[in-house]
DNA sequence: GCGTTGTCGCAACCGAGTTGCGTTAATTTT
DNA sequence: AAAATTAACGCAACTCGGTTGCGACAACGC
């Protein structure tokens, strides 16, 4: 596993995460950062980030991993059953700040959740 | 479009739907039918039964598309906004029956929605 | 400055899903 | 029942998000 370094790269992409309020996918970061960083290094990076509770993941509807920075959850232990939402319009992603109440079904047990919701954002609809 | 033929691939995969509680991947297909029914064939039909209203579709954790029958939705409107559950033990994927109440973030329009809750399953507690 | 060890770039790879196209077979038309 | 139509099929090649093995490099501790 191992510490986490203090890269250039790393700082780079932090920063990305900082400057958006939206979610950020792989592919995002490897856009924005062409030519810049290879590609498996976002991918590996992003995956320590998650690791290590930085940032946590979830997928869209057309099953492309988004990342977000954690508010709550430390390292190991997601714990925020908080909702993400996908603009069809704009595609662009973001966390919902409500808590969402969820079933347990049967005699299960249930130790992780993901609620994905989508429609049309705020800006779009105008 | 066009209209559904009834052919022998068809009633197979619909057979295989019926006769399992659960949800059923392409790649779950393809090893049933192994030798027997094209890549691609299962592909495209899965695709169709989901457009005629057939059957509905959803991603577990690791981004891979799950189908089931559909009870009460019909084509074009898939209204049900259930949840699925998937063991981490014996990654089976289930639809759960309890229906949820979602969140609407903002003033945005939100027109659909998927639930993923993962755990282990009763079977695999014991 | 030097060794350790995490990080990077590259290229090759993986696996789910798609696509173009020529063929086969289910349904319609005559 | 034969012919025409057109959906469904098989194949192979492809797309794309993501992974991996490995040698080179750079951050950190001493």
């Amino acid at each position: 596993m191992g510490v986490l370094r203090k890269t250039k790269h790393l700082e780079q992409v932090l920063q990305a995460f900082r400057q958006s309020s939206d979610a950020l996918s792989a592919g995002m970061l490897l856009d924005a950062f062409a030519n810049e960083i290879n590609k498996s290094t976002v991918y590996r990076m992003l995956q320590k980030l998650e690791d290590d509770g930085v940032i946590h993941s979830f997928l869209t509807m057309d099953q492309i991993r988004f990342y977000a920075l954690c508010k709550g959850c430390s390292s190991g232990r997601h714990v925020d059953t908080h909702a993400h939402f996908q603009c069809t319009s704009c595609k662009r992603v973001s966390c919902v700040s409500e808590e969402i109440v969820l079933p347990t079904p049967g005699r299960s047990r249930i130790t992780s959740a993901q609620v994905l919701l989508s429609g049309q954002c705020e800006s779009c609809l105008s």
